[in-house]
This record gives C-alpha cells, sequence and structure tokens, in this order.
DNA sequence: CGGTCTCTTGACGGAGTTCAAAGCTAGTGG
DNA sequence: CCACTAGCTTTGAACTCCGTCAAGAGACCG
C-alpha cells in the first residue's frame, strides 16, 4: 500500500485528508496466478494497481487466439480502460500470470476521487500522459522493426519478466506465434 | 475558432474568463499543402488543433522509411506529444497534407492554463483518455487483422480522407508498403 | 510415474516485401 | 493547346519472413 502513497506522492502532493480517502477506497488483494480478473462481456467495476507479481490484459480474435494488449508489472495499473472510459462491456481479458498483490480500487469510487480531492486530476494527467507515450512508442516499433528486434526491445523493457511467464504470452504481445519467438531466441544464442 | 470553443463546452462549463484566456493564447494559422510544423531533432512548443485539412506526424526509421503515427482531421490535436511530455527533442515530424487551418498553442501556455484555471484537467482528462482508448485499438487491430481488414477499417474511420490524401501515406499508417494496399485496394474492387 | 503445460523442430504455404519498370494524372510552361 | 514533367499508382517476378499444422522433446507437478 505504501507504495502508491509513494507513487502519488512522487507527482503531487498529497494532503492528510486525501490519503486517508484514497486508503479508505483500496483495498489489498493477493492473487495466485491464473485468477481471472476481468472476463469478456462483463461490466468492468475495478481498476488495479501492481504492487508484486505480474498480470497481462488480452483479447480473444474471431480464431480463438489470444493477443496481449499490455504486461502489468509493479507499479503499473492495469483494467479493460476503454470498457471504463467508454461505459461498455469489457472487450479484454485481465488475468494473473504469476502470484501477485494487487490494489484493487472501484472504478467509480476512483472516479469521485476526482472531485473530492481535485489535485488528483494533476497526478492522472501524468499517468495517462506516460500511458500514451509508451503506447506510440509501441506502434512505431510495431511498424518499423522485425519481429526479432521488437523482441530485443522487449527484454530491455522488462528485464526480469521474462523469467516468470511464458514464451507464448510474449510472443502474443509481439504478434507473433510461439514457433516464431523460439526461432528468434535460438538465433539469438548462436550470436 | 468556435469549434474549439464548442468543443470544450461539450466537455466541461466554460467561464468566460477561461474563454478569454484561451482566446488569448490561441493563434489561427492557415498552412498549405507541404508545410512542415515539426522535424525530427527540433524542440517541440506547439500543440495544434485542427479546424480543416488533415496533417499527419510520422517518424523516419534507420532505412529512410517514413511510418506514420497519426493522422489529423477536423477537431483533433497533433504535436509530438511524447517529445513535449518528456521534454525530448522532437522525434516525430508533423506535416501538412492538404491545405489546412490549425489553431496553434505554445505547449508552455497551454500547460499554465491548467494552474490558472483547473477546470480544464477534467477537460484534459477526457481528451486523453479517448487518446488511450483509440491506441489500444489502433495496437489490438494491428495483432489481430490482416492488411486488408485494417484498411477497411481505416476507411470506415476516416470516410472521406481518403480521397484527398495520397495512398502511400494510407500504407504507411497501415504497416504495409504502398505496393501491396496496390494489390488490396484492386482486391476490394473486384468484390 | 503419468499427465499437462511449454518449448522446439520440420515441412510447407501464403501474405507481404523488394526492386524495377511502366502507366496514369494533373499541373506547368512554351 | 500540346508537350513535358513530377508525383502517384500499378504491375511483375523473385524472394523472405512468418504462420500453419503436426509431431516430438523437456519440464514440472501431483
Amino acid at each position: 500500500m505504501q507504495d502508491l502513497i509513494d507513487k502519488i506522492k512522487g507527482v503531487i502532493p498529497l494532503t492528510s485528508e486525501a490519503e486517508t480517502h484514497i486508503l479508505s477506497i483500496a483495498k489489498e488483494r493477493s492473487l495466485s496466478k491464473g485468477n481471472a480478473l476481468i472476463l469478456e462481456g462483463q461490466t468492468v467495476r475495478k481498476t488495479y494497481f501492481v504492487t508484486k507479481g505480474c498480470l497481462r490484459s488480452y483479447c480473444i480474435d474471431k480464431d480463438g487466439k489470444e493477443h496481449t494488449l499490455q504486461f502489468a508489472i509493479k507499479d503499473w495499473w492495469i483494467s479493460d480502460f476503454t470498457a471504463i472510459y467508454n461505459h461498455e462491456p469489457a472487450s479484454l481479458n485481465v488475468e494473473c500470470i504469476t502470484d501477485s498483490h494487487v490494489i484493487e480500487f472501484s472504478a467509480k469510487e476512483l472516479d469521485d476521487v476526482f472531485r473530492l480531492f481535485p489535485e488528483f486530476e494533476a497526478f492522472q494527467r501524468k499517468n495517462l500522459e506516460r500511458h500514451v507515450v509508451s503506447l506510440h512508442k509501441r506502434i512505431l516499433n510495431q511498424l518499423q522493426l522485425t519481429a526479432s528486434e521488437r523482441y530485443d526491445l522487449f527484454l530491455k523493457q522488462y528485464p526480469d519478466i521474462e523469467r516468470h511467464i511464458p514464451n507464448y504470452h510474449i510472443a502474443s504481445f509481439l504478434g507473433i506465434t510461439q514457433q516464431s519467438l523460439s526461432r528468434i531466441r535460438i538465433e539469438r544464442v548462436k550470436k
């Protein structure tokens, strides 16, 4: 829980009332590998802040294949943001890929925070700005890099993730099959 | 200019002081096809709101190929947001692809607006949320759709754009070559 | 030890790229 | 008004990367 408070304080000054309120709506949860937090089609009522472990959000296409939109590790937020912002049913699934600890927030209560403590707007703006930046980078990488180059970058951005999560999840994030990723990994070892 | 004021009023109530301030920092500009607004490597000081015409942002890769990150038509914002948010030199270029009208803002003055009129935070939050949603959709499309399906979707999202801008820009947005797009278009006509 | 999950391997096919050339189209100037 | 040019699109042939399908090899866990 302190992780989150520290993270907020790194961006905006936090009054003790605001801190108390945040603590009152935050709910710590321990999750096991495989737990599903959001399922496609459901109404999305929660957003999660990860303090330990790793989660991912993904969609399932018409052929039943999974495509990973996001991995969330320590200090990242995860949910189906499109569903929350547009008030639609989830089109994504969110699941736990290692045993994890998260802080759960009701999307509605989090929204109230902006009215009760307007200073949080600036915090959220920074979060969204960072999010946009990382999405822009990902799109540009997808447009200009080969699968092998994207994998190199992935390993730099998530230095330790790779030891804990299956390669087929990484493949589904990079936009290739697990077989192709396997071949890329073998090529890398040769060099 | 009224377009922008209307757009703001659609999201938040706008006091007359705030409106006056916005008008005082906004600068209307007419641009011709081919005008460059931002060049890679420069410090980015401006953000643009498009009221007429079409602009695009793109990067140039190590082989000299262009990759389009964004098209901006009426009511969209465009700039190198990564450069602005991270205070880095531009890694993108922004250029005018048809004769256009934009409202130009200094990034710094726009930032001041949040301090002077905190009610704008909610407006900006909505903008950023919408931006994140559209980027998520684009990434998922890139992961699960064929080039031809992505082109179909593109035509739906930008119904008229296609008549005014060269196909090779569309190809560079979709992540394919202009030759491939040409073949896709021919296949479509057959059906 | 047996089953399940994950990764690797091989053969083949297909979508998209590359390079090069030709065909269009619209604007420009003689 | 035509010829020329520049910008854009189409076409063809060869190639490459990656996907698909199917099978096998490890690894992990009850």
